[in-house]
RNA sequence: GGGCCAUUAGCUCAACUGGCAGAGCGACAGACUCUUAAUCUGGCGGUUGUAGGUUCGAUUCCUACAUGGCCCA
């Protein structure tokens, strides 16, 4: 199977080869004089960082000429300066760049010849002395250069860098070599995750693991994927949630659990939605949502903290104060602060369509009480959260699994928490109930029938469990990746996520339909 | 789902009203032992997203499609 670069040579004069040919030239040449060119382990001493700033150090205390010559790093050489019988280079790894600074007559005849045969992109490892050149840059002194793997691919321009943003998407490595803002989202990531996990085993919660393959979805509203399994010769469906199953393991004694994983849901792409995500879901026995408020507040805040070292973030260009406690508010005030509607007045579907319809909610979504409320509150109430915001007492209908208010037959003990007008969380006290929850559940049923496309089935192995006795439990979810979007300032899901999900390109799918035929 | 915008060299971008498709970087050949977007000299590099249409002539105008982006639902 030819390659772009070898089928390009095939139609152009050996004076016209492109790039990819010359690299594949110099390997094979480089193969032929017995150099390593896809080299073996290499023993890395130090960062480029920490060279940079043991070296810094020691000249302070004045005991730079006595350092050793033999600290090693490796990366990436992204940028080459040469004079002759010397050049300048800088190496990147994962911590930053440093520069190097190589000399035929310190490293001898046939290396340096190596070091000519190198190309931007290439992987090398370096061993020397550190020092600060005559413009105050410090580097290191190449003795010894060690090539770990040559590129056959250019890197993108060294200035402009890759702007393309459908590259960066599909190509993500090319993005994290060459914008660094893109390679800090996601440790930034790295780093939200850990303080979330550090907080809440410090507190005594349980990391589990449940299936991915549910044979019937809930917890969530939200349209599925379906897959086959083909010894057991039955579909499931890849979970839209992670909440029943946790709360069946609270059943079993486990008293405060908590898992970060994937969840899939079979809706649009957009700026906010990739159809797989990550979320993190903790319940908490003998808790209640009062618990749940407190806990994403101070979660939240230890994030930041650990990220940007302050409670107050920018975002998009507004600055979002994320100091507890946030602003509380009930669902109900919010809507009618905003636009009029009193939901405690929508007592049946009839009264709540002609509220829908006034209000200019689409058609689609008029199939539910709860569906409209949702529709009118996402219209009304969600672009006004900027500032962080915890929206509680949500309708009895737009909350299936959570406990109802005993004095308000229409309110469950349910609320969100809103930054930057996007939904960041959902919690409850979690409805133990097993004969209201089967109630709830056959309310799905019925709004499913009416057309609402996201209810869910009822789950009896769900209500056996809670039929088996659940201690009050507070629940709460987290979407870790519009969070992520919120503490690193990304204007898109898909910054935030390292292979979003994109269409296939027309040759992947002409090589899909190869492969399927 | 609807609207708008974009797609040109490996990368970042130009090209006036329809009239020979250009630049910078990278890469190639060469010079250069403190440069840092190194510099200097020379040559190379194109199915203008795809398929049609209008035209003497299309990167440019029209249609459809593909991919991406933005806005709306």
């Amino acid at each position: 199977m030819l390659n772009d670069g070898e089928r390009k040579i095939m139609t152009q004069p050996a004076d016209r080869i492109d790039e990819v040919a010359q690299r594949r030239a110099v390997i094979a040449e480089l193969k032929e004089q017995g150099v390593d060119v896809f080299g073996s382990r290499f023993q890395v001493s130090h960062s480029t960082s920490e060279l940079i700033r043991l070296y810094d150090e020691a000249e302070k205390a004045g005991t730079q000429s006595g350092m050793p010559a033999d600290w090693t790093f490796a990366g990436r050489l992204v940028a080459r300066r040469g004079h002759g019988k010397a050049g300048f280079g800088n190496v990147q790894d994962l911590a930053g760049r440093l520069q190097i600074y190589v000399r035929k007559d310190i490293i001898g005849e046939e290396p340096y010849a190596l070091w000519k045969k190198l190309y931007l992109g290439d992987m090398v490892g370096l061993e020397g002395q550190m020092f600060r050149t005559d413009k105050g840059e410090i580097s290191m002194r190449v003795e010894k250069l060690t090539l770990l793997a040559k590129a056959v691919r250019p890197l993108p321009e060294k200035w402009h860098g890759l702007q393309d943003i459908e590259t960066r998407y599909r190509m993500r490595h090319l993005d994290l070599i060459v914008n660094t803002d893109a390679r800090q989202v996601f440790l930034n990531r790295v780093r939200m995750i850990r303080v979330l996990r550090n907080y809440l085993d410090d507190r005594g919660f349980l990391e589990v693991e449940t299936p991915v393959l549910h044979a019937i979805y809930g917890g969530a509203s939200a349209r599925p994927f379906r897959t086959h399994h083909n010894a057991l010769g039955m579909d499931f469906y890849l979970r839209i949630a992670l909440e029943l199953h946790l709360k069946r393991l609270i059943v079993g004694g486990l008293e405060k659990v908590y898992e970060i994983s994937r969840v899939f849901r079979n809706e649009g792409v957009s700026v906010r939605h990739n159809p797989e995500f990550t979320m993190f879901e903790a319940y908490w026995a003998y808790a209640d949502y009062q618990d749940m408020m407190n806990l994403v507040e101070e979660v939240v805040g230890q994030m930041a903290m650990a990220l940007h070292g302050k409670l107050q973030i920018e975002y998009q260009g507004q600055e979002i104060n994320l100091t507890p406690p946030w602003r509380r508010i009930s669902f109900r005030d919010a809507l009618k602060e905003e636009s009029g509607i009193d939901i405690l007045e929508l007592t049946t579907l009839e009264k709540a369509r002609a509220v829908a319809e006034e209000h200019g909610v689409p058609e689609t979504d008029r199939v539910s009480i709860g569906k409209i409320l949702d529709s009118l509150f996402s219209r009304y109430v969600d672009p006004k959260l900027q500032q962080p915001t915890i929206i509680y007492d949500y309708p009895l209908e737009l909350s299936p699994l959570a406990k109802k208010i005993p004095d308000q037959p229409l309110l469950t003990y349910r609320f969100e928490g809103f930054i930057a007008g996007m939904e960041i969380c959902n919690a409850f006290s979690e409805l133990n109930d097993p004969e209201d929850q089967r109630a709830r559940f056959e309310a799905q049923v019925e709004a499913g029938k009416a057309g609402d496309e996201e209810a869910h089935p009822i789950d009896e192995e769900f209500l056996a469990a809670l039929e088996q006795g659940m201690p009050p439990t507070g629940g709460i979810g987290i979407g870790i990746d519009r969070l992520c979007m919120i503490l690193s300032n990304a204007a898109s899901v898909r910054d935030v996520i390292l292979f979003p999900h994109m269409r296939l390109t027309p040759e992947m799918r002409a090589a899909a339909e190869e492969e399927g035929s």
